[in-house]
RNA sequence: GGCGCUAUGGUGUAAUUGGUUAACACGCUGCCCUCUCAAGGCAGAGAGUACGGGUUCGAUCCCCGUUAGCGCUACCA
């Protein structure tokens, strides 16, 4: 088994062009085949090495190794129009001297509506044009006066191309459907269903996994392997991922939201990522079948009896073309929502995973976000490993993504944190008495020995009883003073986390807003 | 315009490929837990499977039509 992620250098790497790449390499290894890269950079207009920059960055945050070494499609050019020539010799194909029409890029579409029932008026079809039958002596000899040409493939008047689809069953077109499609440019340059048809060729790619985009034009790439007398390989295409309301995913009305550096940018994991993308379109089942895990036990929590949390090792045991359904699938987020600015589920499941992961796992990406934010300090390697793995597993629990350990979780790496204004009020300002209670408390937090989660709590229960004041006063003023924030981790923990000192001087700190 | 693909709660998916009170996850609501917020536990709302016809003792599942969305139809990829 040969397969191969296939993109286009024209932009950031899409979602949907990630999963593609995804599900060919999880192939590739439950068959213990290979898996190629292959650029598709034969639009030199749009193609730029950035992209091809951001694609293999792209495949190395989603952790998918390519065997081989990656092919550059415009490398084999020549390669390509050597065959559309061959194909003239071989009476395949024929040069088109039709002068090439410009047209614009914006409004093919309805260009080619339009022509289409201007050709249904007139009667014409696809094999009207004046050259498909021109002798090779002519052809040649007006080819050799310099005149320039198109190649196009000739495609047989009457039949039907079939092939087996692995994911949409059998494809039937009839001929007469398909256009004698060009192979060669006028300008020499090779297009992109020749390109394709060749490389495939070239790399001995047995399985094209591809999106469903391109179901349609398989019917033509069969036609050129057999005119080229290759053989042809299995396809299975994907189905497409899609806007809310079914509506079509673009970069240009979507922006950002298709790009897969947005997600790693924005504190995705690449586990999280993965795992969401390949339950688009595909369902494990039976991942867990065998085990009978009973309700309510702890060590399986629900979703992972689903099978629905799967690491790659995982998803490549279970995978299967066989069970990739055929219904497009819708890719959920408002883009009027904060909140809610990409999939529900996604976000769910980067929460899952920073609360789960194995700590050896989560720490070094913790490390990596801290950096970026300036916020690492080198003791969190040495004599303060310790603290640290306990810091973040104490406030994992409650994040979404990377991110937040920089964010709402900045207080516990330095001082130099923000007050959320709302916390202030709610828990600062709401108690005037606040302004002399908080540094007397912070004395007493100063004074406690040892310097223990419970001995924490005792002094601040016993300080409260004191003063007549509630426990949860103190408590969510303390939080509001040491974090900023309103919401967080047990207090007392937070006590133990931030160390006596920063606590101590928190508390008094934190008198001035009140 | 032609051809093709698809259609299960708001979203992702199940349903021994014709026999279930249509299941699970996310999201949503409420309760429990509680120093807050999560997490977790519990309970619940939400689809009779786009619509209309068939076939069948019986259709989410098979067939036809309609509708909608998407794709292809380029000397783009």
């Amino acid at each position: 088994m040969r397969v191969r992620f296939a993109p286009s250098p024209t932009g950031y790497l899409h979602i949907g062009a990630a999963r593609t790449a995804l599900f060919n390499w999880l192939y590739a290894r439950k068959t213990g085949g290979a898996f190629l890269l292959r650029i598709e950079d034969t639009d030199l207009q749009r193609s730029t090495d950035e992209s091809t920059r951001s694609i293999i960055e792209g495949l190395r945050w989603l952790g998918l190794d390519y065997d081989e070494e990656m092919v550059f499609q415009s490398d084999n050019a020549d390669q390509h129009r050597a065959a559309a020539l061959q194909l003239i010799e071989a009476g395949k194909a024929y040069r088109d001297f039709t002068p090439k029409a410009e047209r614009a890029d914006a409004n093919v579409k309805q260009e080619i509506a339009e022509r289409a029932r201007a050709a249904s008026h007139t009667g014409a079809d696809h094999r009207s044009n004046p050259f498909r039958d021109l002798s090779s002596q002519e052809s040649a000899a007006r080819a050799a006066a310099g005149e320039p040409f198109a190649v196009r493939l000739k495609v047989a008047r009457e039949g039907r191309s079939t092939f087996e689809d692995a994911v949409y069953g059998v494809q039937e077109r009839d001929y007469a459907e398909i256009e004698d499609l060009v192979l060669l440019r006028s300008d020499g340059h090779p297009l992109y269903n020749l390109s394709v048809v060749c490389d495939d060729i070239e790399m001995r790619i047995t399985d094209v996994i591809r999106g469903q985009d391109h179901l349609t034009n398989t019917h033509k790439q069969i036609l050129i392997y057999e005119a080229l007398n290759a053989s042809v390989p299995r396809f299975a295409h994907l189905p497409l991922i899609l806007a809310p309301g079914g509506k079509k995913l673009s970069k240009r009305i979507h922006g950002e939201i298709v790009s897969l550096t947005t997600y790693r940018d924005a504190g995705f994991l690449p586990a999280a990522f993965r795992n969401f993308l390949a339950l688009l379109g595909w369902a494990a089942t039976g991942l867990q079948s065998e085990a009978e895990v009973a309700p309510g036990d702890a060590a399986h929590p629900p979703d992972e009896r689903a099978g629905e949390i799967m690491s790659l090792s995982d998803m490549v045991e279970n995978f299967s073309l066989e069970r990739i359904h055929r219904n497009p699938a819708i890719f959920n987020f408002d883009a009027n929502n904060p909140k809610r600015w990409t999939d529900d589920k996604l976000i769910w499941m980067n929460a899952h995973y920073i609360r789960t992961l194995p700590r050896e796992e989560l720490l070094p990406l913790v490390r990596a976000e801290l950096e970026a934010s300036g916020l690492w300090r080198e003791e969190y390697d040495g004599d303060r490993r310790d603290w640290f793995a306990r810091a973040v597993d104490l406030i994992r629990e409650r994040f979404y993504t990377l991110k937040d350990f920089s964010g709402q979780g900045r207080a516990y790496f330095g001082d130099e944190f923000e007050f959320e204004e709302a916390a202030v009020k709610k828990n600062l300002r709401k108690e005037p008495r606040l302004k002399e209670l908080l540094p007397a408390l912070a004395a007493r937090i100063e004074q406690t020995e040892p310097f223990t989660l419970e001995t924490c709590e005792a002094t601040l229960r016993a300080y409260a009883d004191e003063t007549g004041v509630k426990a949860g006063l103190f408590i969510n003023a303390a939080r509001t003073a040491l974090t900023g924030q309103a919401v967080g981790p047990s207090m007392f923990e937070v006590f133990d986390i931030i160390g006596r000192d920063a606590s101590a001087r928190r508390l008094r700190e934190a008198a001035r807003l009140v």
